[in-house]
DNA sequence: TGCGAAATCACTCAAAAGTATGACGACAGA
DNA sequence: TCTGTCGTCATACTTTTGAGTGATTTCGCA
């Protein structure tokens, strides 16, 4: 992802320059402002870092590889204002907590059952439940809520 | 935020005015190079964009609260930049959810158990199942888990 | 190529959760 | 005063969860 950043911004850099440029003959052929070539910086600045901020924002955003989501319905979410979920990475790893264990929380907050983890991983009831055993370990945990709690607040699941 | 990202944009935009004033008239003084202005504007661009993108990273992060947990250690614990929460009382009285559900409901979701919660509330874990029936009936859900996603999700609970 | 972590699954037993039904007192409002 | 809602509790029964243990397979990495 860093260098992915650094090689849009090169791109950026190199689109800005030419903007500039163009500008700069636009400027020559129609009209000639004084203090243009600020005006210019400050429009171009602008753009760029518009164009930055939500890029930034896009990058962060999404990353939520697991599963397929069922195709049943279309819910109207009627929550207030979802910022974009950042997961703990490194929260992840000083608990341990694996993959497929980060998953099967994630489907415990949503509200299902072991049988029906089990049914949507394609694996059993008994995996999904030793998965959660040691999930609530690692939480810190006697039961799904409270692991699903907790996984919230560390920021785990959104 | 929205007005927080344009009020930023525009001030960045007027930095990177004066920014490439200020490099023009470096050139004068120092250098003269070919396409100058164009290399400062990607310059100025590529710093923007850069800027704004990690502008946009840090949006998105939440914010840190510390909080002391156990004795042992002081972790430091994100929580979701608790925005005042609002709860949805027209949506209640749709529901037809009582205060006393609506409160079984807050426990549930810190994880309590049916026993736990019995115990704070100073009655008995059958009554707390009765009441937890009706409320998973009216939340249209099959577990607990279920309704406290459901919960949350209709801004009954935080 | 062998080690270790991860993922998988089974089986048992106990505890918690959930369903169904009925009952009783308090209390607000018609 | 009658009615309906709320809160309370019980009993009986089913289902789901969770703990504990052990075993097998897969796979990346040293």
């Amino acid at each position: 992802m860093r260098k992915q950043i650094v090689k849009y911004a090169l791109i950026y850099g190199v689109c800005g320059g030419l903007l500039i440029a163009a500008l700069k003959l636009i400027e020559y052929r129609f009209l000639v402002l004084e203090h243009s070539i600020e005006i210019y910086g400050a429009l171009i600045a602008l753009v760029f870092a518009s164009v930055g901020i939500w890029l930034g924002l896009k990058i962060t955003r999404k990353e939520q590889v697991i599963v397929e989501r069922e195709l049943i319905v279309e819910k109207e979410v009627l929550v207030p204002s979802t910022l974009p979920f950042v997961r703990n990475e490194q929260r992840l790893q000083e608990l341990a907590i694996t993959r497929r264990e980060l998953e099967i929380l994630g489907l415990m907050a949503e509200g299902l059952s072991n049988r029906e983890i089990g049914e949507k991983l394609f694996v059993s009831e008994n995996t999904v439940k030793t998965h959660s055993s040691r999930l609530f370990d690692k939480l810190d945990a006697k039961r799904r809520t409270q692991a699903v709690q907790r996984g919230k607040e560390l920021g785990l699941i959104p």
